[in-house]
RNA sequence: GUGGGUAUAGCUCAGUUGGUUAGAGCGCCAGGUUGUGGCCCUGGAGGCCGUCGGUUCGAGCCCGAUUAUCCACCCCA
């Protein structure tokens, strides 16, 4: 059987047995946003490619060679978003909130767009969780968001992970180090790598972050940005560093830590692993005071940071993480034949409808197919259903684990016994777990 | 965009120096007496061996191309 066509390169589907995982890490992340006073904001897929060109930056790589960028009927040029950021930002400026009550904090989880070689951890639709905190110029707003991006990867039980931080300066500072950079490396240009020579013009900085092992060689006793750096700079980063050890908070520095997305000042921060191939950033954010007003907002600050769910499900994987089983079935109902498959569908109607999740044969199986499709589901109880139990108006109910039963009537208390009947066993099972402690 | 590996059943993989009807385990389906799951036993379905071309009497196996996938560079989440 040859399939009509498959997925688009670099894209996943997400089946029905991956989706508890899914959703547990995705109500994890956003109920910890909420308990920071995060809440969610959802903004479109698209959006017009000017925005990301001024966001994120002509000369990124994002921008210039990895965005998916169409012209619609109307010839309006789009692009599907490739990070979160711009859109918040567009959206929060857009609706005059940065006009009201400050901070402005959002989170997000959303599916991002980057044309791509794909690799392990590195897809052309990926999903990201992202915080933004929109307003504040104090470290008290970094450390926030560290906090959380911490928290987050600690509740999902991900170890094996760093974290990195540094500060790449402001427009007050940069441009000197800036200066200072590309003086430095201009004295190089026989042995950097080809598109480090571009950068030396468009952002000497990047040539830090080059992997070529000669660039590296030669960037290691570059300038250092955290030398550099202005007073309120250096005070800002002392400050979150402070305010991190306070709170408990283990991180490295390291100052070659860059960030390929334009925005970013001062503040920067990744979250690394080692665990799960060369894509090892599994959080990245940091602040970005110049871009509200780049993208036509108040001059205002902001930080966040953006988690790729795909990755930080690989290193959960790698952690050895566990995701807490789904709700199962607590009752399945067998029929033997046409009659009783109607009695079925009403009585888990019924149970259904109580809020208890129930299921019956809808594939007209022998019995013994029906219970080996219950025992797969994970029914806690059974129920056959045949003609003797509809003459009677009682059938008899299967604890699967135990293979004790207990009668049950057919009548109009059904839903009410069989939740009498479940709760019990909880409670049972509570006292159990109260012995053994 | 550049490089390397891989492509055989739904999944994980065997398949000899090229030689008849291509295999295993798991999964799926059905049986193992009359109305009860897990363990065990038996049977069954399911593959144009990624695609196209070439070499050969003969190709799953050799060669070329193409596509997909994995990994790395690059970049980033």
């Amino acid at each position: 059987m040859k399939p009509l066509t498959s997925a688009p390169k670099g894209t996943q589907d997400t089946l029905p047995s991956d989706i508890t995982r899914w959703h547990y890490v995705e109500r994890a992340a956003l109920d910890i946003a909420e308990r920071y006073g995060f809440f969610e904001m959802r903004t479109p897929t698209f959006e017009h490619t000017e925005l990301f060109n001024r966001a994120v930056g002509d000369t990124t790589d994002v921008v210039q060679k990895e965005m998916y960028t169409f012209n619609d009927k109307k010839d309006r040029s789009i692009t599907l978003r490739p990070e979160g950021t711009a859109g918040v930002v567009r959206a929060a400026i857009e609706h005059n909130l940065l006009g009201g009550q400050l901070p402005v904090k959002a989170s997000y989880v959303i599916s991002c767009f980057r044309y791509e070689k794909p690799q392990a951890g590195r897809l052309r639709e990926f999903h990201q969780f992202g915080i933004e905190s929109l307003g504040s110029p104090s470290p008290a707003a970094d450390a926030e968001c560290i906090a959380l991006g911490n928290q987050v990867l600690e509740t999902l039980g991900v170890d094996k992970i760093k974290l990195f931080i540094n500060s790449i300066g402001c427009k007050q500072c940069r441009p000197a180090y800036q200066a200072k950079l590309k003086a430095y490396f201009s004295g190089y240009t026989d042995q950097l790598c080809e598109t480090c020579l571009t950068r030396l013009e468009t952002n000497p900085l990047r040539i830090i972050d080059c992997k070529s092992p000669i660039c590296k060689e030669i960037a290691a006793k570059a300038p250092k940005m955290m030398d550099h750096l202005c007073s309120e700079c250096e005070d800002h980063f002392a400050e979150l560093r402070e305010r991190l050890e306070a709170m408990g908070i283990r991180y490295e520095i390291d100052p070659d830590i860059v960030r390929g997305l334009d925005y970013y000042c001062r503040t920067v921060f990744e979250f690394v692993t080692e665990a799960i191939g060369a894509q090892g950033t599994v959080c990245g954010g940091g602040r970005y005071d110049g871009l509200i007003e780049e993208l036509g907002g108040p001059s205002m600050p902001g930080v966040g940071f953006a988690m790729g769910l795909e990755r930080l499900q690989l290193v959960m994987a790698a952690s050895g993480a566990q995701v807490p089983a789904p709700l199962l079935c607590e009752l399945f109902i067998a029929p033997m034949g046409k009659t009783a498959s109607i009695a079925a569908g009403t009585l888990v109607q019924k149970l259904r409808a109580e809020g208890v999740s129930a299921d019956c044969e809808t594939m007209s199986r022998s019995l013994k197919a029906q219970m080996r499709y219950a025992d797969k589901l994970g029914a806690i109880y059974t129920m056959v259903l045949g003609d003797n139990e509809l003459a009677a108006g009682r059938a008899t109910v299967k604890e699967m684990s135990t293979g004790a039963a207990s009668e049950i009537t057919l009548g109009e208390d059904f839903a009410d016994e069989f939740v009498k009947l479940s709760v019990q066993r909880h409670i049972s099972d509570v006292a159990d777990a109260a012995t053994k402690l």
